[in-house]
DNA sequence: AAGATTGGATAGCCGTGCTATCTAATCTGG
DNA sequence: CCAGATTAGATAGCACGGCTATCCAATCTT
């Protein structure tokens, strides 16, 4: 497959692809000799999983490149990969100063207090923590007096999907496939889950602060409190 | 309160306060004479709100205009006001090919398709649903071979979630002061979600693809089907 | 032989989100 | 009352990320 085709294939500009290819993202094809190389599958797939962590998971092209790497690195083990990725996957601004790093320090010790008594098999060190952690602090800023707790009635949804998610997974195709089909899956359902999140916050606000209309009398929720409007 | 007391307050440099007030994110403050205004909780506020939109939301400075402009705008009901700026959080680029755009055709319908049987009560042009279209062809692109129920597994877990946000939500403290701790529980908790997701992704990994360690024997879920490494 | 395509290299561009500087007006401490 | 600090408003500049554009020379294709 030549460049042009390849360009066709994922639906990207000729010059894009040779900026990944540039950048180290996308490995060069085989050299034919000095003006052609050709492309194959295994290219098409590392576009489309360029595109779809830039495009739905909104990472950088720096996380990117982790990620890739994760991907990459055959040294890790299937759960190892999937635990350094999920890592490459999130981003936390470091807060620079010094009252910023003391909230954080705050924060990540109740995080860390809540997250044992979950009692998962976790790295102790997953950024992913640090999340968390920003979460917390985002709300004590606007007045949520509260700590990791809050975020207890999250966790069945969380374990629910996520056994789902692991469920999913076939342990027995090649190891760097089965990675990245588990961050694209990361990435899009996490995408879905946002939207239904929504999505039920409108039907449930609907049905909390608003008057039924033209819906058949029948059964239903307790009838609205606030604001017809 | 002066700009720099304000500056202090909400750990952000003057220069940036000054720029956000150019960008009209942030309302003048009291003007005392030509060279010096004062400004409020209402404006630590605001700021507060930007950042927690920016720093965790990860929302460009246009969408968070527009998520302010919900927040203020006093035509709209609460729940109005919600679903409005649930859209203003999403951002889907738009394809600009060709095909693309048939694809994201396809999409939308297998999402209303799937929206419909959950009898939820939504404006039919809500923009979350692109969002929802996007994963679905992020998936297809990958290899999935599927429709929209693939999210169903989802709808319980965003259901359960977005009762409770609903709950958490007090119909009688000012309309806009509700409103904004909504959109920062949305940006929070959606967060922590997706950091708890992860977490117990590596959780539910370690338990399937890993022999287990230095765990008192005892119970616990099937061994481990592979490679332990 | 004419045209199309490409690899490789280099330079440029554009949007976003700030920073920096300057000015003149006013306060505040001494 | 003066020296210094502060600040609204205006304008210009900057750093970074993510591409685009252009050129060149080598090779296919017809």
């Amino acid at each position: 497959m030549r460049v042009g085709e390849l360009s066709e294939a994922v639906d990207l500009p000729i010059p894009t692809i040779k900026y990944y290819l540039r950048e180290g993202l996308l490995p060069a094809g085989d050299v034919l000799w000095s003006t052609r190389s050709t492309y194959d599958d295994a290219h098409v797939a590392r576009l489309r999983l360029i595109r779809v962590l830039v495009e739905i998971g909104k990472l950088s092209l720096n996380q990117v490149r982790a990620v890739l790497a994760t991907v990459d690195d055959d040294e890790l083990s299937l759960h190892e990969a999937f635990s350094v990725a999920q890592d490459a996957l999130v981003n936390v601004p470091a807060p620079m100063s010094k009252a910023g790093r003391a909230e954080l320090a705050r924060a990540t010790a109740m995080v860390d207090t809540f997250l044992a008594t979950l009692r998962w098999r976790i790295r102790p060190d997953a950024s992913v923590r640090t999340a968390l952690a920003a979460a917390l602090i985002a709300l004590w800023r606007h007045g949520w007096d509260c700590d990791a707790t809050v975020f207890a009635y999250l966790v069945p949804a969380a374990a629910s999907v996520a056994a789902e998610d692991v469920a999913s997974i076939d342990p027995t195709m090649p190891r760097n496939e089965a990675v990245a089909r588990a961050v694209v899956g990361t990435v899009a359902f996490e995408q879905a889950f946002g939207a239904l999140r929504r999505l039920a916050l409108e039907h449930e606000s609907a049905s909390r602060f608003t008057k039924r209309r033209a819906t058949p009398p029948s059964a239903g929720k307790a009838s609205p409190t606030v604001k017809p409007r």
